[in-house]
DNA sequence: TCATTATATGCAAATATGCGAATATAATAA
DNA sequence: TTATTATATTCGCATATTTGCATATAATGA
């Protein structure tokens, strides 16, 4: 999906379970339904608020058998390094993200995508 | 106004109007009604985008005679330095930029408030 | 005092957004 | 093929946001 306008790209951040979503894919490449998961949020809430951040262009997705894998955009961090740096900061310093990585980590332990 | 959390700053920013007077905060201090005038706003928009990046505590105001005096607010700039500079690089990026500074220029060479 | 100017705000209509429930699609496995 | 799992999408409702218009407030100056 091509980058969005920073409007576009400024209102997909400005929701809470938006931002919980990127907090988790600073550090990983992760499967929807490991965020799904991870942050307790219904199927379809899950999708289509990846969805919204992926019609900004701040991730992009990979489908590999059935799974859809996501992550940040080289779009988005090539052309806003910045903004992409200031976003990784804001995000490790939210309130829910200790607890949301927390339980992102337990889910992986227990299982992951490709054994399931 | 108190700083807000990274989800309303971001939902701020998210509107065309008002990333183009965060655009024109960017270089001056400026009175509410030469952002109205330069941007081509209804009175009560420039007001309200004002009160709402205000609220978020992006922007601190100071009332001089019957005059608004508003600009990018210290806490905003210390609390979140990387996003202050992605805004500032965003900001001077936008399409609508170089016509809106124009707009100003000329509308503070005419009359600036002091003199009105 | 009253008139003027700058700014803020209440109200209402239009529009947008968020989210669960249901449904659709797509890939895999039996 | 059918069943299952992962993901996406549509619908409908509740809520939030945007914006103009009208009005209110506040400061100034005559």
């Amino acid at each position: 999906m091509r980058l969005s306008d920073p409007e576009t790209i400024f209102k997909a951040f400005g929701d809470a379970t938006r931002l919980r979503i990127l907090a988790l894919l600073q550090d990983h490449e992760l499967c929807v339904c490991e965020i799904e998961a991870a942050l307790s949020l219904s199927q379809s809430n899950a999708s289509r608020s990846l969805t919204i951040l992926k019609n900004a262009g701040i991730i992009q997705s990979r489908k590999q058998a059935q799974w859809a894998y996501c992550r940040i955009s080289d779009d988005f961090s090539s052309r806003y390094p910045e903004l992409c740096t200031a976003l990784e900061k804001i995000c490790a310093e939210l309130p829910s993200t200790k607890n949301d990585k927390d339980s992102l980590k337990k889910i992986r332990e227990i299982q992951s995508c490709e054994k399931m």
